[in-house]
DNA sequence: TAAATTTGTAACATATTTTATTACAGTATG
DNA sequence: CATACTGTAATAAAATATGTTACAAATTTA
């Protein structure tokens, strides 16, 4: 999962921001966003491993924030979902005999390393809940 | 083509800011993107579409600039190649019936739309001389 | 303690998107 | 008229993303 891996973090998060009190289930997240609840587990694997939620498992189980959304921003899920912004690559290898081909990923590089810093500067500024507020 | 088309795009834009002179072959230009020429010749329909570049048929043909290379920003490559910045949406349709699923989209675009602005911001400052003067 | 429910995860299947190849008609050059 | 290009369609292959099935392990509650 690439593509869709930011908006689905940022889905399962806002629910589970706006029902705190309770372990909800992959399969009720999974309604909501209306996707395959292993992939749903799968994203939430990964904001366990990032310690931004905590699950339970067993009858009544499922999953809940561990951090407050205050200070969640969306530069941190932007990162733990492994996206980079980006106008991406030639899939091949350029040639190397060649002035342009040589060097034109390094100068792609660049390009994009700026584009996320001011992305990432735009995101920092946004917590969860800010986010979730706006529902 | 989606993921490599701006990168090819302004590959081929380099090489024939480099060659000033000549009519290139896709062939030739090909060959230090290392991709199959087709894959050139249509991105070049792209730039012929937009008038960015000239090309000539049959013998000796091939492609050139059309345009003054401190005329022609990154922005506009990256609106011609169709290029949005964003960090995806899920694929599926989400329910309509629950208030996050309801919105997320509208939310996620409004969010997406604000990066646009900043990295077209930044696109429209460096022109392809910049870009190609730096190899 | 047994039944029910849920996570966690692996293995596999399908769908979608990207990239590559082949083929060939049409066009200009020398 | 032979050669070397573009333009484009059709098809194939590869890569990536998403979906499904299956089931062990954990926990609750009756």
């Amino acid at each position: 999962m690439i593509s869709g891996k930011f908006a689905i973090t940022i889905h399962i998060l806002t629910l589970l921001h706006k029902f705190p009190n309770d372990y909800m289930s992959s399969e009720y997240i999974a309604g909501s966003i209306n996707l395959n609840p292993v992939l749903v587990r799968k994203e939430i694997a990964n904001l366990k491993a990032h310690h931004i939620v905590e699950s339970k498992e067993g009858k009544n189980g499922g999953t809940k924030l561990a951090v407050n959304a205050a200070e969640l921003t969306l530069k941190q899920i932007f990162e733990m979902t492994f996206e980079t912004i980006g106008l991406g690559f030639a899939k091949n290898q350029p040639n190397p005999d060649c002035p342009v081909g040589k060097n034109i990923n390094q100068h792609l590089e660049n390009l994009y390393s700026e584009m996320n810093q001011k992305v990432s500067a735009q995101l920092e500024g946004i917590s969860l809940e800010d986010f979730s507020n706006q529902f």
